[in-house]
RNA sequence: GGGGGUGUAGCUCAGUGGGAGAGCACCUGCUUUGCAAGCAGGGGGUCAGGGGUUCGACCCCCCUCACCUCCA
């Protein structure tokens, strides 16, 4: 009887929760609350705190099945092995069991639940782990030749980060495939512990005579790693013995279920026989039937799997983070899928098996259905766009290829015409002829690519038409072979910023190339690639670590508790005072006008959490008082009151009363409260899909960043306000409730990824019936915030805008309580502003407006039609006064022009007035002085040009100026001279004339 | 977080310091009812925003923002 993968799901759940361990529910893809880690990458990643010992856990064994994304294999997927995406399943020992219980536990699972034949079991240990290998040995019985021992690379965990709990490590490898292996006899266990020893002392990498289970063959699969934290590892590397060591198990579903299911690789399991199947249909080929498309098939299935995990997680695709590597995964399925032949949009019809598979055990995946659907239909169609783009620099109009064709053209039509052409035009002349052909090419090259294009191609027959003489047959033949081996090849700097500017797929730029009998320097793209990396790899080096966190860590002060729920006592709250920091060291006492943090045992102050910001407020002290500017949480159960000292001092063990600014709290409260309803009424507007992806309360407004595609309708955000605002009316009851996270998910409540939740979580509810359990209510969300007691109190909600966030998230901003009051007041007295500088009552103030709009366009229209006639009537007047210099009509005045654009026209008319005339039109405006000259074409010949005469004109003035021969335009500074500058004109064209 | 790129009319985009443009769309008129109809006329612009250089900036320099893209 074959146990399907989610049979070995839930049986090794129960085979742990028989022993005594809580099944928890696997945390979101997104890690909680910890910024350095872009995804839940193993099963123990949500359970860091507890590890770390900043939270208690639920209990101390635990066991999960964990959704888990990796990034480093993405470019292998589509191998046998690798995955991006898999599920974790591990227990945990916190501080509670540790390696014999482990090892009893892992063995009994895999032998007895398993029922895996003994004699295939491998087993590691670390180097000098004895204790591991002595209870493998001695207590199971594994006999010797299958315990290996492995060094620090193979068989030791951590820190993850610079400093954490680490330690040694054991895995139990299954010998799956002999057949498969590399075929070399086995080493001894003894002979390789000896050859890594060595290894270790010498730092020389030995040689491995044979096959092991780390070996790189694929005769032995890792099944299950068990590893054992019994240090703590600081940031000096210095390592001290836990006081309760831990023990974190590991084992990949997929790899297990394979072994379970004597299948050669994850892909023919049932987790993914459905999913590969579906792309056989959409392509029509057969699994098996080939390497390259078995590959391929591997990778559309595997990414959209993955893709779909992600999404429904919250992930939504972008240029950055974690949105980019959903963005890389779904193009790398859609470009392996061209591949297979699949030009149309074809992920959805994959992703729908993914769902349909897989959403039975993940609820999000049919709850999140229809935005999992969208959003990969958008990705897809935008990677579309993306691809069209660059199919256009590549081969369109002003492609590459279209350009290097056309060249070729030329070139064999000018290699053909040459002996003519040499015969008419001499040496350099053909060449200029050859220079200018190969000029016109780079011309039909997209402006980004001339320069990549000119260094490819264009570049090296340029060079070479230098050196060369016509008349001499062999170097024209080089020049010639030059070009045939240029010409029809793009170079790997083309192909590179194809890619990386435009992200056009270098495998595409190669296809097309070659549909166009070309070919694509595919090692030098290659090679830009990696000095690429490389200089980012050199960038990364000099990045920073987290000391400040450390610090706080180290306060050593054990926890502060939160006691301003409900409503802050205006009395304020009594407590003692553990810890002053003065620039962050800790110090026994703080005076007058420093800086100081503060940590006290009881605080009703909320420190910056799930978007709300931190409280101000009071702290007074026997001898002083503390203003508190910010409350922040650096470490889970840490309560940092940051401020300044104002009066006298405060030192340590001082008994003080802390008092919150309350009615700043109140109006962050109603922005809180006044948050869940909003995000409560989206979903109900918008759909289910709508999930909170960032949040920001602050007393004076709020913002709410939620995951939905497209753009609200003005009426959507009516909808969403008026609703919200109908539950503030209806006064719903605001009530706590504490439980387990997993009580509240299954309760239905919402829980935002980017949130840290310990054992106990609050869930907030908002309901009309708060004693009736069958009702549902309005808004369930698990929330550490404060909030008002009752609806009614957020007061009106008004929604200010909603905008984009990138790709399908959105962002609405709005104010409550006193701020919409406020807007309101502030409105409504910009209204009667107007209204009564419009003289109009206020439902008049439109059309009002509209007529006072009418009236200035007409103004303005008549004030240009007379400002036209008056320079007309001023252009008449100079005309009056030509002036004639060398047979040359000269006509140069000043103007009462508003602007050169005035002039210009006025220089216009005059040349209409004289076909053959030098125009020189100043003015000042703004006071400072202008020039605008005109010369007409027949005088431009005679060697006059306007932009010389603008300029020499416009020295007199202290200024400069220029233009192209026929109009030109200068300014000045001395608006005084304007006068003196124009009276000159005659005289620099008579000079002009001269030369 | 870093690199490359883009930002100009409702849309797609030209525009290398001296009159802000084209095509499509829109409006008006005429012509005409054969497939993207034609002709004529017209409206529409904070050249992303801010600062600087210059007599003068869509254009050059600096900063910011948004979007595209590659890499972490």
């Amino acid at each position: 009887m074959v146990m399907t993968g989610d049979q070995i799901r839930a049986a090794y759940l129960q085979f742990f929760e028989n022993r005594g361990h809580l099944p928890m529910p696997s945390a979101s893809l997104i890690p909680a609350g910890d910024p350095t880690l872009l995804f839940t990458s193993a099963g123990m990643v949500p359970f860091k705190p507890f590890f770390m010992g900043e939270q208690t856990p639920p209990r101390r064994r635990l066991t999960s099945c964990q959704k888990s994304f990796r990034t480093t294999d993405i470019d292998t997927v589509g191998d046998h092995k690798h995955l991006t995406f898999f599920e974790m399943l591990g227990n945990f020992s916190i501080g509670d069991y540790f390696k014999k219980d482990a090892i009893t536990f892992a063995w009994e699972l895999v032998t007895g639940l398993f029922k895996l034949a003994p004699g295939r079991l491998y087993v590691t240990v670390h180097l000098d782990d004895d204790e591991a290998f002595q209870l493998w040995h001695d207590m199971i019985g594994v006999p010797l030749e299958r315990i290996y021992r492995y060094g620090d690379r193979e068989n030791w965990w951590g820190p993850a980060g610079t400093e954490g709990p680490t330690g040694p490590c054991s895995e139990l490898h299954y010998d799956a495939a002999p057949e498969k292996g590399c075929s070399k006899a086995m080493v001894p266990p003894d002979t390789l512990s000896s050859i890594l020893r060595e290894e270790r002392a010498t730092a020389v990498r030995g040689e491995i005579p044979g096959c092991h289970p780390n070996c790189d063959c694929e005769r032995f699969v890792e099944l299950w790693n068990l590893v054992f934290m019994q240090y703590y590892q600081d940031s000096q590397r210095n390592r001290t013995p836990l006081p309760a060591p831990s023990v974190d198990t590991g084992m990949g579903l997929e790899r297990a279920t394979a072994i379970l299911q004597g299948q050669p690789s994850v892909y023919e399991t049932d987790l993914f026989t459905a999913i590969i199947g579906r792309v056989c249909e959409l392509t029509g080929k057969a699994y098996g039937a080939s390497v390259e498309t078995d590959y391929a098939l591997r990778v559309v299935a595997e990414h959209a799997r993955a893709a779909s995990f992600l999404i429904g997680d919250g992930v939504a695709p972008s240029n950055a983070g974690r949105g980019y590597v959903l963005r890389r995964i779904i193009r790398r399925a859609v470009r392996y899928g061209r591949r297979l032949g699949l030009t149309q949009p074809f992920l959805t019809k994959v992703v729908q098996v993914v769902l349909e598979r897989f959403a039975p055990v993940y609820p999000e995946l049919r709850q999140n259905g229809d935005f999992i659907l969208r959003v990969i239909t958008l990705e897809e169609e935008r990677f579309a766009q993306t691809v069209d783009r660059g199919l256009d620099v590549l081969t369109g109009n002003l492609g590459t290829i279209t350009a290097r064709t056309w060249l070729q053209g030329k070139l064999d039509e000018f290699r053909e015409l040459m002996p003519r052409r040499l015969h008419m035009t001499g040496e350099q002349g053909t060449k200029d002829h050859l220079k200018a052909i190969i000029g016109m090419a780079e011309n039909k090259v997209h402006p980004i690519m001339k320069v990549y294009v000119r260094d490819a191609f264009t570049g090296p027959i340029l060079e070479k038409t230098d050196g060369t003489n016509f008349s001499n047959g062999t170097q024209l033949k080089e020049l010639w072979d030059r070009a045939d081996k240029v010409i029809p090849s793009i170079s790997g700097r083309e192909a590179f910023v194809l890619y990386t500017t435009y992200g056009f797929p270098p495998e595409l730029t190669d296809e097309i190339a070659h549909e166009h009998g070309m070919s694509v320097d595919m090692d030098g793209f290659l090679q830009r690639m990696d000095a690429e990396r490389e200089l980012d790899r050199q960038d990364d080096a000099f990045k920073g670590g987290m000391g400040m966190l450390t610090a706080y860590r180290d306060l050593g002060v054990g926890k502060s508790r939160f006691v301003g729920y409900g409503h802050p006592s205006l009395a304020g709250q009594q407590s003692a005072v553990l810890a002053v920091l003065v620039d962050s060291v800790p110090a026994g006492h703080a005076t007058q006008g420093q800086k100081v943090e503060l940590v006290l045992e009881e605080t009703p102050f909320y420190p910056e959490g799930g978007g709300q910001v931190g409280d101000r407020g009071i702290i007074e002290g026997p001898n002083g008082l503390v203003r508190v500017e910010d409350t922040q949480s650096p470490v889970a159960g840490l309560i940092i009151h940051r401020g300044v000292v104002e009066q006298g001092g405060i030192s340590l063990g001082d008994i003080v009363t802390a008092q919150v600014e309350i009615s700043r709290r109140l109006d962050s409260a109603r922005n809180h409260s006044g948050t869940h309803l909003l995000h409560a009424a989206l979903r109900s507007v918008l759909g289910a899909h709508v999930r909170q992806a960032g949040s920001y309360v602050a007393p004076e407004r709020l913002r709410f960043d939620f995951s939905h595609v497209s753009p609200l309708s003005p009426q959507e955000v009516l909808s969403v306000q008026g609703l919200a605002n109908e539950k503030v009316r209806d006064n719903l009851a605001v009530s706590y409730r504490e439980t387990s996270y997993a009580q509240a998910v299954r309760d239905g409540a919402l829980a935002f990824f980017g949130d840290r939740y310990g054992d106990v979580v609050r869930v907030v509810s908002m309901s009309a019936h708060d004693h009736d359990p069958a009702v549902t209510p309005f808004s369930l969300e698990v929330c550490g915030g404060t909030h008002v007691g009752a609806t009614g109190q957020v007061g009106t909600i008004f929604v200010l805008g909603e905008s984009s966030v990138g790709g399908g998230m959105r962002r609405i901003e709005a104010v409550t309580g006193r701020a919409a009051e406020q807007l309101f007041v502030d409105q409504s007295a910009r209204l009667e502003s107007l209204a009564r500088k419009l003289q109009t009552p206020v439902a008049d103030l439109e059309a009002r407006m509209e007529a006072f709009l009418e009236d200035t366009e007409q103004l303005k229209r008549r004030l240009a039609g007379l400002e036209r006639s008056s320079l007309r009537s001023e252009a008449e007047e100079l005309l009056a006064r030509v002036q004639d210099v060398a047979g040359v009509k000269v006509v140069a005045g000043r103007t009462s022009a508003g602007s050169a654009d005035a002039m210009r026209e006025m220089g216009d008319f005059l040349k209409a007035k004289l076909p053959s005339v030098v125009v020189v039109l100043g003015a000042v405006v703004e006071g400072n002085p202008i020039l605008i000259s005109m010369v007409t074409p027949d005088l431009v010949a005679r060697g006059l040009h306007a932009g010389n005469l603008a300029r020499d004109t416009a020295k007199v003035m202290g200024g400069g100026g220029g233009g192209r021969p026929e109009l030109a335009q200068a300014g000045g500074k001395q608006a005084g001279k304007l006068d003196e500058a124009l009276q000159g004109v005659p005289e620099l064209v008579r000079r002009s004339l001269k030369r």
